[in-house]
DNA sequence: CGTCTGAGAATTAATTCTCAGACGGTGCATTAAT
């Protein structure tokens, strides 16, 4: 597999006395606990900055190699590492595959298991017998935890799947967005945050959230060759019904059918089932047993399909899946990226289809549009105040009636607004001078530019289902990784055999001139003015970076609008854009 | 934002239509009732 790398970070770094030693170290320990013969380069360059006591943000796109990051990174290392992962399935997972190869203890704390267990898994970590231990970031927010995992001193604190700090820390599970604070108060150890998809923002999220300094950041592989890509376009929705069970049913298997709720998930799986294939539905909605159920199946290869919600995903290490079909736009291309990197990771043909009808894009416009109520934030506001003096945030909840999810999604919202302070205990309190009314506006402000963002990433998903350029282009570009069209593996680049007229040449496959019109339009003067990166300032939507550009037409994210689309001649014959100093942000 | 559902109306007796309201995704931890 085409492996790339970057290090935007020192090159220097690796000529220091101590780097080939440490890299020599590193692979004489994978191969002797892990059996890994070879390591491939982003990986040995993770741990080698990781070893070195440096914060790491590593992008890979395969699940395996991921881990192995700290799991060998940790044993160059005197104390234990805690490895914080969002599913209690994904940790259980992770302690197998080390008990498996033969490699060090790791242990989990969690509300799953019996207490006897949970009790034997602190007495690891006390006596050091737990190389690796496996929380939630749930379990951060209590005291007994924290303080226990201080007491064993950590050398290494390991964030898994980080993308769920930016994707489910505002919302869904807001204690991601308290684990900067938890990681301070179990002594500050060097973080490793891995991920396999994270756009430009997303990446800078993590680190701000995290508290990561001056991070060294690793991205391998991030472009999948053997995927190619289509979308096919519908204007009802039983047109698109039959497309999704026709061509699940016609593609070599196994493949995974994406699906936006949970009675899609089922009406699919038993349209599927009808045919004779074997087919089963994943959500949230089903009991654990009958979950577990799928996914083992799934991944012994007794399952032709699984028809799921974005439920399905994580841990899902399966390397020979076919494809990814989306039965329904998802809100991002963040979600889309993720969600199609599940196919062919043995690097071996996949194909990866969207099923686009404008109107699917409806819910994940709701989802986009949903914002806590200024209500909420006002009355967590004021009982933070009325406390008088740091205030557990549980306490507050219980004084003001609200579920801890709410309180916490709300004081993380009152805390980026400048409102309100966590201190070192983890305890909150007002930030003087502030009135809560006023406070309650301001984090309204702040959660009215994330709604922005959130609903500007659905466009750019509804850009990538609407696009004429490369599809594999676009997405690269909004992962900030520059690509040279033609992919040859899209359904731009090389449209599918039905309706490719046998005289129409890929542009610029021969010199030929066969004025078909392909011919790529002369550039735009100005577009060399605009790389991908510049830092610029628009007249109306403030600071932003370009992220990509194509034709006359470059995107940009704005700090506090998200992503635009812009003409460039609109741009310069109007003035509107300027580029400035990277330094002034 | 879009779709489904159920109640009620209208209307060629058992369907058809309309309209208001509900609902839609992701998981941890904790608690109460068996």
């Amino acid at each position: 597999m085409p492996e790339q790398q970057k290090e935007p970070e020192d090159p220097r770094q690796r000529d220091r006395g101590a780097g080939a030693p440490t890299a020599a170290r590193l692979e004489r320990t994978a191969a002797e606990v892990f059996g890994w013969q070879e390591l491939r380069p982003g990986q040995l360059t993770a741990m080698e900055a990781v070893v070195a006591g440096r914060d790491t943000l590593a992008v890979m796109p395969t699940g395996a190699g991921k881990s192995a990051v700290y799991q060998v990174a940790a044993l160059c290392l005197p104390g234990p590492t805690v490895v914080v992962s969002p599913l209690i399935a994904l940790q259980r997972d992770q302690i197998a595959g080390l008990l498996d190869r033969g490699g060090p203890d790791g242990v989990a704390v969690n509300s799953a298991q019996p207490a006897g267990e949970t009790a034997a898994a602190w007495d690891a970590v006390r006596h050091g017998d737990a190389e690796y231990l496996f929380l939630s970031p749930e379990q951060l927010t209590k005291d007994e935890v924290v303080e226990r995992v201080a007491r064993a001193a950590p050398s290494l604190f390991v964030v898994d799947e980080a993308q769920c700090v930016a994707a489910w820390g505002h919302d869904f599970r807001p204690d991601y967005l308290r684990l900067g604070g938890a990681i301070e108060r179990v002594g500050r150890p060097p973080v490793l945050a891995l991920t396999a998809t994270a756009a430009p923002p997303v990446r800078e999220e993590i680190v701000r959230r995290l508290g990561m300094d001056d991070p060294a950041l690793v991205v391998a592989g991030f472009d999948r060759p053997n995927i190619t890509l289509e979308v096919e376009r519908f204007p009802d929705d039983a047109a698109k019904r039959r497309a999704v069970v026709e061509r699940a049913a016609a593609e070599p298997k196994p493949g995974i059918v994406y699906t936006a709720t949970r009675r899609d998930a089922e009406e699919y799986a038993a349209e599927l089932a009808a045919l004779g294939l074997s087919a089963a539905a994943y959500h949230a909605g089903l009991r654990v047993g009958e979950r577990s159920r799928v996914h083992d199946a799934f991944l012994a290869g007794e399952a032709d399909v699984v028809v799921a919600t974005s439920a399905f995903g994580m841990g899902i290490d399966k390397e020979d899946v076919r494809f990814v079909l989306h039965a329904s736009v998802p809100g991002s291309p963040d979600a889309y990226y993720q969600e199609i990197g599940r196919a062919g990771r043995d690097g071996r043909p996949a194909v990866a289809v969207l099923h686009y009808r404008p109107q699917d894009s409806g819910l994940q416009h709701l989802f986009a549009a949903r914002t806590p109520d200024e209500e909420t934030i006002g009355e967590v506001a004021e009982h933070i105040r009325d406390a008088d003096g740091p205030v557990a945030l549980d306490d507050v909840g219980e004084r003001a009636d609200l579920s801890r999810r709410r309180v916490t999604a709300a004081a993380n919202l009152l805390e980026e607004a400048g409102a309100v302070r966590t201190d070192t205990a983890g305890e909150v309190r007002a930030v003087p001078g502030v009135t809560p009314g006023d406070a309650a506006a301001r984090a309204a402000e702040a959660a009215e530019a994330r709604r922005r963002l959130e609903r500007s990433r659905l466009e750019m998903m509804l850009a990538y289902a609407e696009t004429t350029g490369c599809r594999r282009r676009f997405l690269l570009g909004y992962f900030g990784e520059p690509y040279d069209p033609p992919c040859g593996a899209c359904d731009v680049c090389e449209p599918a055999p039905s309706d490719a007229p046998a005289t129409s040449v890929t542009a610029g496959a021969t010199g030929a001139g066969s004025g078909d019109g392909q011919d790529d339009p002369p550039a735009h003067p100005s577009a060399a003015a605009y790389p991908a990166g510049t830092a610029v300032r628009h007249s109306e939507w403030g600071d932003g970076t370009v992220m990509s550009e194509e034709g006359d037409r470059i995107t940009v994210l704005f700090d506090t609008m998200g992503y635009r689309t812009l003409s460039l001649t609109a741009v310069t014959d109007n003035g509107l854009l300027t580029a400035r100093p990277e330094s002034s942000r």
